[in-house]
This record gives structure tokens, sequence and C-alpha cells, in this order.
DNA sequence: GCTCTTAATTGACCATGGTCAATTCGCAGA
DNA sequence: TCTGCGAATTGACCATGGTCAATTAAGAGC
């Protein structure tokens, strides 16, 4: 939350003066309540986006209409940048779910950009592989970690991961939405971290957490898991 | 398997001329035989690796001395290479599965031409941004179909997507390896392969699998899925 | 404060797929 | 052709999590 500012978003760095210039006199920065959609999957894309405050979650509809969740991206990421390299549309829809601030500028500045600045590339390439590992690393989560585990592994990654003592963390949006980040039901859900809380003592009401430390979660959840205890290469979540 | 060249490999489009050429003194091809492990999991990294043919298996191990795969590659694909952009260690290890042939050379070439090639560095961005795509569907996959729709699914992606008629497909390894790959166990794998024959009226046959056309195996696979029918984008297996 | 709406929880039941054990199949090597 | 070993299949059983329905809790607006 405390006042982030272009240049800080990690997957620009490298990108000359000049566009951050640019980027600053043709952007436009606004505010989005919750349930504001920003784009649409297959929309022609004209624009992409640079979330400064707030969260936004990345998704496709199954034909059944559920929603199919790619991502949910806290501050300080991009989004909708991917139609350069592809058919120029949009390959999920993107739906704030938090208050929100968030940056739109043509796609047309980036990919030029990217073109004329090998640094910028190098960095895109480089936040790209890390995020195809957290990828990996959530991929296994789905077929090695139940429920509860899945749950406790998130927990222990949204808190600072090197605090020894007691640790309160704020879910950062609807448990609903968390199940479905999770790949779990809401009901499941309920019922996981319930179970959660009687196997790892740690107390939960409403939206926050609280644990005396986190060797309790990190026990219980990186058990299964093939990274070592604090799982660091994992998607961003905070 | 018709010869493929260093030039062919999609994700070096764009490397200089000079760079091919000293791929081709410095890099060294080797036959390899099924169970070779290529290097491990947090190794230092010297070299990135080019298959030229067969199939190489990337994974990981859980603390329980189980597999997690992360992907399993055929001829066409690097490997090994993201190391220049991390901690310079493997993120995974590499096994060949079927007799192949793979070229390795030193990691500093191909990190100096993207250094001072930014059309590599675009291509390859897009080639991971394809990956990516690729692996959104994975996990969407891995949630809303079941174990006889995911068999059916990676069928339809082996076979040609266009052709009408009759369909014969080589499974392209061990069906317990392959069971691995779909996030399933080798006995759920038999089950819900004869589950799909049941419903579809493929023919299996050991590794072959025949069936008259593909439209069911689409009917009866693509339907939970968020991608139009043939699911265009998704990792690449084969 | 009250009302309405949506989120969250709980219960009962069931489908899917994992586990363990026992065969059977298929192929490489003698 | 026979033998032996790992791959594959099959059966029986069970744990996990999904589904549907009912109930409770929480938060926004008046």
């Amino acid at each position: 939350m405390s006042d982030l500012q272009i240049r800080d978003i990690a997957i620009l760095h490298g990108a000359s003066e000049e566009f951050f210039t640019k980027l600053e006199s043709v952007g436009n920065e606004r505010k989005l309540d919750k349930g504001k959609i920003v784009f649409i999957h297959e929309e022609q894309a004209e624009n992409f986006y640079i979330l400064m405050a707030g969260w936004v979650k990345l998704f496709r509809e199954t034909a059944d209409g559920a929603q199919s969740i790619i991502d949910i991206l806290p501050a300080g990421h991009t989004f909708g940048e991917t139609p350069i390299f592809e058919d120029g549309l949009y390959p999920y829809s993107a739906e704030i779910v938090e208050p929100s601030v968030v940056i739109s500028a043509p796609l047309s500045l980036l990919k030029e950009e990217l073109q004329s600045n090998n640094e910028l590339s190098m960095n895109m390439l480089k936040h790209l592989i890390r995020y195809k590992r957290g990828q990996d690393r959530e991929l296994e989560h789905m077929t090695v970690q139940n429920a509860p585990q899945r749950i406790g592994c998130f927990l222990m990654r949204l808190a600072d991961s090197d605090s020894k003592g007691p640790v309160t963390i704020h879910l950062p949006y609807d448990k609903t939405l968390l199940a479905a980040r999770l790949g779990m039901q809401p009901e499941t859900f309920s019922r996981a971290l319930a179970k959660l809380k009687e196997q790892t003592g740690i107390r939960v009401k409403g939206a926050v957490v609280e644990l005396d430390n986190l060797e309790q979660l990190i026990n219980y959840s990186c058990q299964v898991c093939s990274s070592e205890f604090p799982c660091k290469d994992v998607v961003s979540l905070k």
C-alpha cells in the first residue's frame, strides 16, 4: 500500500527513462471498485495494465459458466501485456476484486520499448522464468498437497517468511475467491480451514489469522513438497 | 524424427548466424539411452541442452522420494537454460525417457547471445508466454477434467488436430510415465483409459490407439474446458 | 437500530481417484 | 522357445473432496 511508483514495478526494470516519461504522460491512472471488469477474454487488446494498488483476478469461463482462475495478482504486477506476443487478443478476462488503482497504457508503447531495449526484454524474461517456476510449484501442489495443506502453504507465504514469533495474517480477499484460487469449493475451504485449525493451532477470526510461529504451518504443509522448507519459488501472492 | 537441424529449433529463432556457427563448433551432440540422467536439481549449471530427437523428463523429487513431473519434452525443445536468469542452479532434474539425441553447449554462449541480440530475447519471450498459456490450461485441466477426460484431451492433442478420418496414435512413452504426466496413478490411468474406451469407442492395443474420428474425443474431453474445441494453447507434447 | 443480500458454515450423501495386494501381460535375453 | 522381470491390469477398500440443501453470520444501505 505504501505509495507504489511506476519505477518500482519490477517487471519494468530496465525500461528507458523516455519510456517512463511517456508512460506518465500517456498512461491513464484510475481508481477501480470491486467487481469492475477491466477487459474480457478474446477482446481485441489495445492496452496493457499496471496494478498500483489492490487486487485483480485473471480468469476464463468454462462452457458451463463456471470460472477458472488463472491468477490473482497483488499490486506491483502488470497484466494484459501478453497480446504483444500473441494474436492481439486478451487470453483471459480481468476483474478487480478489491478496491484498486490501475494504470492503463497502449500496448504499442510497451511493444516499441521492448523492440528497442534488450535490457527490458531480458528483465521480462527473468520475471517470466521466475513465474514459470512458481507455476510449476503450483501444479505440483495441486497433486501432492491436500486441501488443508494448500491453505497452510498459502498462509505461510502470505506471512513474512522470516519472522520468528507470533504472526497475524489478513486474508487479502474473500474466502470464496481464495477457495477458487486454491482449486477447491468454498465448502471444502471452510472445512479444510477448520481442520488446519485443529492440526496446527492457528486461530481464525473472520479474515484475520493468528499463529504463534510459522514452524507449525511449515511442518504441516511443506512436508510433502519437493522444495525445501520455506517454499522460495512460488507464484507471487502479496 | 525427420532430421531436425539446429536452425529449426523454434525457441532459438532470431539468434545470429555467428551463434549457430559457434554452437555447431562448441556444442556436443550425443546419443543418450533411456534412463540417462542429464543433470540433477540444484546442481551448478554449466550447460544448456537442445533435444534433437527423443523425449526428456523434467522432474523434482518430493521429500518421500516420489517424483513430481514438471514436463516431458519432445524433440525441438531446449532445457536447462533458465539458470541464466536465476541463481545458476538447475531448478529441476532431467532424465532421458526414450532413446534421444541431445546437444549440450555452455550457458555462457546463450547468455552472451541473449545480451547482445534483442531479436532472440523477444523470440524467447514469445515462446515463454505461449508456454505460460499452456501451463494455465494444464492447471485448469487438473481441476475441471476428470481422469478419462484428461487422457482423451492428451490423445486428441497428440493426433493431427485437423485430420477428419480415422486416426492412429502411438503413445510416446510408458503408460506409467504418462499417468504421472497427467497427474494420476498408474492404476487410475489404466481404469480411466478403459472408461474412455467404452465412452468414445477408441481402440487400444498396447501403445497404439485408434479412433474413427477426433470428434468423439473432442466432445468427450473438451466440454468442461474454457477453450473452444480444439484446445489451441497447450503445453507442447509432440 | 433494522432489513436485505451475499458470504460462510454445516450436514448428509456420493463420486472420484488413491492405496495395497494379487495377477497377468509383454518383451528382452538366454 | 523358455525364463524372468518390470509394466500393466484388476479387485477390494477407503479417504478426500464435490454436490446439494439448509442454516447462520456478516456487512451495506436505509
